[in-house]
RNA sequence: GUGCGUUUAGCUCAGCUGGAUAGAGCGUUUGGCUACGGACCAAAAGGUCGGGGGUUCGAAUCCUCUAGCGCACGCCA
């Protein structure tokens, strides 16, 4: 279904060529000044040198080809060239009507679906996951959704960090805590039990001990490093051990991903190229691309425009090992073989974007992506605390994603019970719901590329701009239904019964409904989900500016009625469907 | 040093390819409860768009210079 924007500016460029004009210059935009109008066109003011003519002479011969369009109900050429536009209510009502009877309300999937591979998250075995995951996991999902919902083929991998020193460190510190693990014994060649021998607690003071002791003693960390190469070079309980690590591991984040309304379809790390990578640098090596320099392998990636400086892609360190680099150029090497995508995306802080630029430089360079394969890189800001610095725990150090999950809820809680009097099952549940909107929400209505302050009091306010202001609004329309419902109405039969606007609310409210299409689209193009909240937020502002001005239940017109009903479900069904592109959804009270 | 980003109301942010009086939310002030959910709605006050210069009929938006802040710049991820 066409776009809004789209099809009035048809009719306007058509009045352009109509009236001896350029029709490009009949380009529509949404009204500066709504006092005055709904739309409004510029096209005379751009065109008035070319026709050598003034700007109002120009607007007046277009403005007399539209005196009986279908569209515009009023077409007003003011002073010095403006062409005020004011569209018909028919008009309006009969695209708001063709909205709904479609299944994505007007949205147009795309036409060349394409594979693509998503790799966000980021997640570390053997770590819990803080606030610095966070804004991966949700604008990533986000775009997942975004993608999919327009038909392309999605494959999001959480892309885990699961091997080198850390595991290594994990595993050294096990020894030494507990040296007579079957896994450490090296003449053992039986079964390894399938019960881990720790817990997740135990895993998670693991490795940030070991960590700190390995800065400060160098025989540990040797020891430590010695590890990492028995696991990788494939000693049985040393895999028997990191199997047990992974799986606990893994466990633990899913629970937590969960809590965040995010899924992966792969769970793939660093581990799982770990094999691919000597056959990829052989191939970087016989190609010619990779040299020594500084005694480490790389591949020059400067390019002749650059005006920047631009050091090598770094295939191998001085040591041999293999690093960052290695990994996500091997990952790159096995989903084109794999995937075969058209586009892989990665979602990070946007402080790796020149490590990214390096990489798919050199994923070109050395062709293991086909020359029409999109690599993305979409870079997102710090998350800052209310002083405008990374955001710390009041002591200071990295706050747990559980942590942080668990006092939004609890504020929620403590507003919902608050309103409510009481504090049970369904108050908790609730206050998830509706945490879990906040949260999302007050990261994506930002830019992602920027930084931005977290601050729990506006996130979790039921006023302006946030999350549960949307819920609130998607909850007040679905009590209004199901009062009518006890009245006695039908909600199924006046589904489609979508009337022109009798009202000046209502027909903003049918304006800012019919900006769905472009709004998404726009969202996945720009890979922009705050143009999702910035529409939504529109549109619940619209609802209830019309919803104080008109009596729904009270209408005794049963026809006018059943026209408003069917606008508020599709009130409703869009504001859904776009909190669940968005990940997280609407209770059905609060 | 090189490069990237950022600077818009007291605070947090929008501002699409340059267009009419620079928009929201919070906060402040004021009005609206016979509740289809007032966790809402309406209204007011509040800005030399970091600064200078330029292009243009017209600049928050484009160019240039400059300042503040943030970030990245081979063996971390």
């Amino acid at each position: 279904m066409e776009k809004l924007l789209d099809l009035i500016s048809k009719e306007m460029m058509d009045a352009f060529a109509a009236a001896g004009y350029e029709r490009t210059l009949g380009k529509v935009t949404p009204s500066n000044r709504p006092d005055l109008c709904e739309y409004q066109c510029n096209g005379a003011m751009a065109g008035a040198k070319q026709y050598k003519k003034a700007p109002i002479m120009i607007a007046n011969d277009v403005a007399a080809k539209l005196a009986d369009s279908s569209v515009f109900d009023k077409v007003e050429a003011v002073a010095p060239g403006f062409l005020n536009l004011t569209l018909k209510n028919e008009f309006v009502g009969g695209y708001i009507k063709e909205m709904r009877e479609q299944e994505k309300y007007g949205l147009e999937e795309a036409e060349n679906p394409l594979d693509i591979i998503i790799d966000y998250g980021g997640a570390n075995v053997a770590k819990p996951l803080h606030v610095g995951h966070l804004r991966s996991a949700i604008i990533g999902e986000c775009v997942k959704r975004i993608s999919r919902y327009l038909g392309h083929h999605v494959i999001g991998d959480v892309h885990l960090g699961d091997w080198g020193q850390p595991m290594g460190l994990t595993i050294y510190e096990l020894k030494v805590r507990k040296p007579d693990l079957v896994y450490f014994d090296e003449n053992y060649t039986g079964e390894y039990p399938t019960e881990p021998p720790f817990t997740v607690s135990e895993l998670e003071e693991i490795y940030p001990f070991a960590s700190k002791r390995s800065k400060e003693d160098a025989d540990y960390k040797a020891a430590a490093m010695e590890c990492t190469f028995k696991l990788q070079s494939g000693v049985r309980g040393y895999r028997a051990l990191w199997n047990h690590i992974i799986n606990v591991s893994v466990t633990d984040l899913k629970k937590i991903y969960d809590k965040l309304n995010t899924e992966f379809d792969l769970w793939n790390g660093e581990s799982t190229v770990h094999d691919l990578i000597p056959e990829m640098v052989d191939y970087m090596k016989k190609g010619g691309y990779a040299y020594i320099s500084e005694g480490a392998l790389v591949v020059d990636v400067k390019e002749e425009t650059d005006t920047k400086e631009m050091p090598p892609c770094m295939i191998l360190k001085s040591d041999g090992a293999a690093l960052y680099n290695t990994t996500d150029l091997a990952t790159i090497m096995m989903r084109m073989e794999q995937n075969k995508p058209d586009k892989i995306v990665y979602m990070t802080d946007k402080r790796q974007e020149l490590y990214f630029e390096q990489v798919f430089r050199c994923a070109r360079k050395t062709k293991l992506v086909k020359p029409e394969t999109q690599l993305l890189f979409i870079g997102f800001g710090t998350m800052n605390g209310k002083d405008g610095k990374p955001f710390k725990t009041r002591d200071g150090g990295v706050m747990r994603l559980e942590t942080l999950i668990k006092e939004i809820n609890d504020e929620m809680l403590r507003k919902i019970t608050e309103n409510r009097g009481v504090e049970d099952e369904e108050a908790r549940q609730t206050a998830q719901v509706v945490g879990l909107a906040a949260l999302k929400y007050g990261d994506l209505s930002n830019q992602a590329s920027k930084d931005y302050i977290f601050d729990i009091d506006r996130f979790t306010s039921f006023e302006g701009d946030t999350g549960p202001y949307i819920l609130y609004t998607i909850v007040r329309i679905k009590s209004i239904l199901a009062k009518y419902q006890e009245n006695g109405g039908d909600l199924a039969a006046v589904r489609n019964d979508v009337k022109a606007p009798v009202s000046d609310s209502e027909k903003q409210l049918m304006l800012a409904l019919a900006k769905y299409n472009a709004s998404i689209e726009a969202a996945y193009e720009e890979t922009a989900p705050y143009k999702i909240c910035a529409y939504i937020y529109e549109l619940a502002n619209a609802f209830n500016h019309f919803y104080h001005e008109t009596k729904i239940i009270g209408e005794e017109d049963a026809q006018k009625q059943a026209g408003w009903i069917a606008l508020l479900i599709l009130v409703r069904d869009v504001l859904e469907t776009s909190i669940d592109l968005l990940g997280f959804s609407a209770p059905e009270r609060m």
